[in-house]
DNA sequence: CGGGAACTCTA
DNA sequence: TTAGAGTTCCC
């Protein structure tokens, strides 16, 4: 016995469920493996193949292999196992259902007649390749007709075996040597089953059944092996040849209120181009709101593909509505209301935890109110209706509710949907989903009738008003309990108090959080994780968010730490995907940060997005927030992490904020990559010379970028109708090549323009003119300042204190001439020479305080233009220039040059 | 081959 | 009757 090959299709079939995979036939069962058997060694490819009318006349290209390529063509291939010799291989085709049926449709092309294929198999080769089979559409008043012919022909010759035709003919499957005649009540049979068989006929889709036949003792094949039937084929003319599928949404959250934009990038898994069996479409809505405006917690739902005509659906998409709560808001509505007098209800019971809350599990009515248009390329097609309609479910009690959807709307031109797209609430569009109305619900089975019940009540929410209270109270007497004494010895027993919620979700140790009650918060954390089982410390309100959550939101360091020592789940996100270390990165100050990335784990999180797409690092940069963006960059944060929507990194969002100083940072304290391109090719560089901005586009050529890296924007368009005037510029390119756009294609001023092409930024004289009076000084003065300066020990660095450039030392010290480093940085700062003098008096170099007093007679004079330049690049060229902290220093001008 | 016009069917 | 979906045919 030979070892099973893992390979071979039909025995790994063996492990599958056919009724969840319903092209697959239990035809293909596991069978012993010693004697010959028929194995499809390539199977057809099952889309972009186009059945053929027979008006259509032949040559159309053979049906391809499932790995052919462009350039590389296969087809479909069989071969004949544990077998050497001739053998005879017969093709037909077949129904895609359980029961494999004769189709109608034809086999055509080279060793083809009476729309079936037969083979002969040399006695070298064991393997059998159908390099040019054509499959001919039967029309459809023919159906039944060529399917009697075919069904009769296949009993004649005795191909009937494993198609199933009519139980008494089926049983007549016996090796043939002559064709058999028909008997009249055969016939009838026979007229009957095609008659019967070409109603349920799939016209859109076929399958390949190979059944091989070895020659017996006298030479004739009737030696049949068990057939094998291929991969379905489907018609790629067929109007619903398409895969519906939802490749990507560009957000999968929203709030109840509806009105956002989402748009869904999708498969046409139709056409075959360029070796991609896809065509991409954009679908853009508005999300509707959702039935329940009061919603207190996030609720999932899905998002589906609905085909109108024959109901296929994409598989579904999560979305997740969330409630209408300001996070801040909320804290501080809580923290005004007033607490309930704990003696009041002591005594309440602690039995009746957990969640009382249980809308979330019931069916969703998603009103169905979907509108919008598709692109396909450059087009736009309005007629939304004739495509697909938008759909949704939720899944409740493990079944997924399907809704009856209203029918698509129509726009009548491509403008008028800004109108109708608008305000889903004010009029004109009002069908968009302002009926709390539940429409059309597709409930179908009896267990899901409770959940009718509770969505009946307005509020969708089953949460009985006495119990809520009830649990509210408990919450709250908890978090007296933690505030007036020891928790730890008063609560241990109470672990069902510990996991109330109130009515907003909140624990105890929410409360005692929001309320700033460190230490109950930190009696709490230590009870509680103590305690096995349930994830009390975890638990999350309303909101989804954690203690941890609230506790970096107030900003209250102790109780942050004190989470932290209880081993709190720190990845855990609010509705938002936000972990702790999210919110703490969008926070103004960085010591929630710092505190946080103490603890390693943590730094993990740096390079997790929440639904946005967003990673700490892009939120401090969105914030603003330089010292964010530093404490991150310090706690090992990747400063290069994309965010997921259009792979922008923390440079691409500083940039397009038009960010100097983050920017700067990013490059100079990050090491970022200055040419990351996002999905769409582009670097930071195309973004700064896309916004016109000289002092970006200076600062990323002087980090190195490229300005000549091409992103995925096609430069123009091969057929240019538009601009007769532009054609010769690229006339040399090859054909149907068409380059992407440069950052120097972008450059619109002359100035960036320069810029990109690698003219020096002057940034002295065109931005910032020099403050300070150093410029006065002569280059011998200088030389002689620096050689006194050298002469002393330790001597430059004491000045560079003096100067307030004392974190520059370091850099400086690499320089073959710190001392002169150290000068023409203090002068690029706007440095003056009296500060100067000041300074080596400081330090004590007296030589070099006679020597500027001597070489400079009147420092007064020289004063220069005082056009100060904006806090903004101030800030920013600190930023470059240098190291962290170097805000206390009061230095507040340009460097570039000595920073690259 | 693939696009699409023309024709047919059907709700 | 008609629009849209599906089918067939033409280029």
């Amino acid at each position: 016995m030979e070892p099973i090959d893992p390979f071979r299709d039909d025995t790994i079939w063996m492990t599958m469920d056919p009724t969840a995979f319903p092209g697959i036939h239990n035809n293909n069962v596991m069978r012993t493996v010693d004697g010959p058997y028929l194995r499809i060694v390539e199977q057809p490819k099952q889309r972009g193949f186009r059945f053929r009318y027979g008006c259509e006349g032949p040559s159309h290209g053979g049906l391809p292999g499932a790995s052919s390529e462009k350039n590389r063509k296969s087809y479909p291939q069989v071969k004949v196992c544990n077998y050497q010799g001739a053998a005879r291989v017969v093709v037909q085709l077949v129904t895609n259902t359980a029961e494999p049926h004769l189709h109608a449709h034809s086999l055509v092309g080279k060793q083809c007649d009476k729309g079936i294929c037969i083979v002969e198999l040399l006695p070298k080769d064991s393997s059998i390749s159908f390099p040019n089979l054509g499959i001919l559409h039967v029309t459809k008043k023919n159906v039944s007709k060529v399917l009697e012919e075919r069904m009769i022909e296949a009993y004649r010759m005795g191909y009937n075996y494993g198609i199933f035709i009519n139980p008494e003919i089926d049983v007549l499957q016996g090796e043939v040597r002559m064709p058999r005649e028909l008997t009249d009540a055969e016939r009838n049979l026979i007229s009957s089953a095609s008659i019967h068989q070409s109603k349920e006929m799939d016209l859109s889709v076929v399958r390949l059944m190979f059944t091989a036949f070895l020659p017996d003792s006298d030479g004739g094949f009737s030696r049949r092996l068990e057939p094998v039937i291929s991969d379905p084929i489907f018609d790629s003319k067929a109007p619903n040849a398409s895969n519906l599928k939802i490749v990507r949404m560009d957000r999968t959250a929203g709030c109840v209120t509806g009105g956002e934009e989402v748009y869904l990038l999708c498969d046409k898994v139709q056409k075959d181009i360029h070796n991609h069996d896809d065509i991409n479409f954009a679908i853009v809505f508005k999300t509707p709101k959702y039935r329940d405006q009061n919603l207190q917690k996030p609720i999932s739902v899905f998002v589906q593909l609905k085909r109108k005509s024959d109901n296929e659906t994409s598989e579904p998409k999560p979305f997740t509505y969330h409630p209408q709560i300001i996070d801040k808001e909320e804290v501080q509505r809580k923290r005004q209301k007033t607490l309930p007098n704990f003696q009041d209800y002591s005594g309440a019971g602690g039995g009746a935890g957990g969640m009382f809350r249980g809308g979330g599990g019931g069916s969703l009515k998603f009103p169905p109110c979907i509108k919008g248009h598709f692109f396909q390329g450059y087009q736009t097609y309005n007629n939304f209706g004739s495509g697909y309609n938008f759909s949704s479910g939720v899944g409740g009690g493990g079944t997924t509710i399907k809704h009856a959807y209203q029918e698509p709307v129509e726009d009548s031109d491509e403008d008028s949907d800004s109108d109708t797209d608008d305000d889903p609430a004010a009029g004109g569009v009002v069908r968009i989903c302002a009926q709390p109305e539940p429409v059309g619900l597709g409930v179908e089975s009896e267990d899901t009738e409770p959940t009718e019940n509770l969505e009946l009540n307005t509020t969708g929410c089953v949460l009985e008003p006495h119990l809520a209270e009830l649990a509210g109270r408990q919450a709250q007497a908890l978090f007296h309990y933690a505030v007036s004494g020891d928790a730890r010895m008063l609560l241990a027993p109470q672990r069902p108090l510990m996991t109330t919620q109130d009515e907003n979700g909140d624990t105890g140790l929410h409360l005692g959080v929001i309320h700033s009650q460190t230490d109950a918060v930190r009696n709490l954390a230590q009870v509680i994780s103590g305690l096995p089982g349930e994830d009390i410390i975890n638990m999350r309100n309303d909101l989804y968010q954690t203690p941890l959550h609230l506790a970096v939101l107030t900003q209250q360091k102790e109780a942050v730490e004190a989470l932290l020592e209880a081993d709190v789940d720190i990845t855990l996100t609010d509705r938002h995907g936000n972990t702790a270390l999210h919110l703490a990165a969008q926070q103004k100050e960085d010591n929630m940060l710092r505190l946080l990335l103490k603890y390693k784990p943590v730094v993990q999180l740096t390079s997790i997005p929440n639904t946005a797409g967003l990673c700490p690092l892009h939120l401090a940069v969105q914030a603003n927030g330089l010292s964010c963006v530093r404490a991150l960059l310090d706690g090992g944060a990747d400063v290069d992490v994309q965010e997921i929507t259009c792979g922008h990194t923390a440079l691409h969002l500083a940039t397009e904020l038009g960010n100097l100083s983050l920017a700067g940072c990013l490059l100079l304290e990050g090491n970022a990559y200055v040419d990351s391109v996002t999905y769409n090719g582009s670097t930071p560089l195309h973004v700064a010379a896309g916004r016109d901005s000289t002092k970006l586009c200076a600062l990323l050529m002087a980090a190195g970028a490229d300005p000549h890296k091409e992103n995925f924007e096609p430069l123009f368009f091969k057929e240019d109708e538009l601009c007769g005037t532009c054609e010769e510029e690229e006339e040399e390119e090859d054909e149907g090549y068409i380059p992407g756009t440069t950052p120097l294609n972008m450059a619109t001023s002359p100035e960036v323009y320069d810029i990109l092409n690698g003219e020096e930024y002057q940034l002295t004289t065109t931005v910032v003119p020099p403050q300070g009076d150093m410029k006065s000084l002569s280059s011998d003065t200088k030389q002689e300042l620096c050689q006194a300066l050298e002469g002393q020990t330790g001597g430059w660095e004491s000045l560079a204190h003096a100067l307030g450039l004392g974190i520059l030392t370091s850099a400086f010290r690499l320089s073959t001439c710190p001392a002169r480093k150290l000068l023409d940085s203090y002068e690029v700062s706007g440095g003056t020479v009296r500060e100067l003098v000041e300074g080596l008096k400081h330090v004590g170099n007296s030589s070099a305080v006679s020597l500027l007093q001597a070489m400079c007679k009147e420092p007064e004079a020289v004063h220069t233009t005082p056009q100060l330049t904006g806090p903004g690049l101030c800030k920013s060229i600190q930023g470059l220039t240098l190291g962290p902290h170097q805000e206390e220093s009061g230095i507040c001008d340009s460097g570039v040059e000595t920073s690259f």
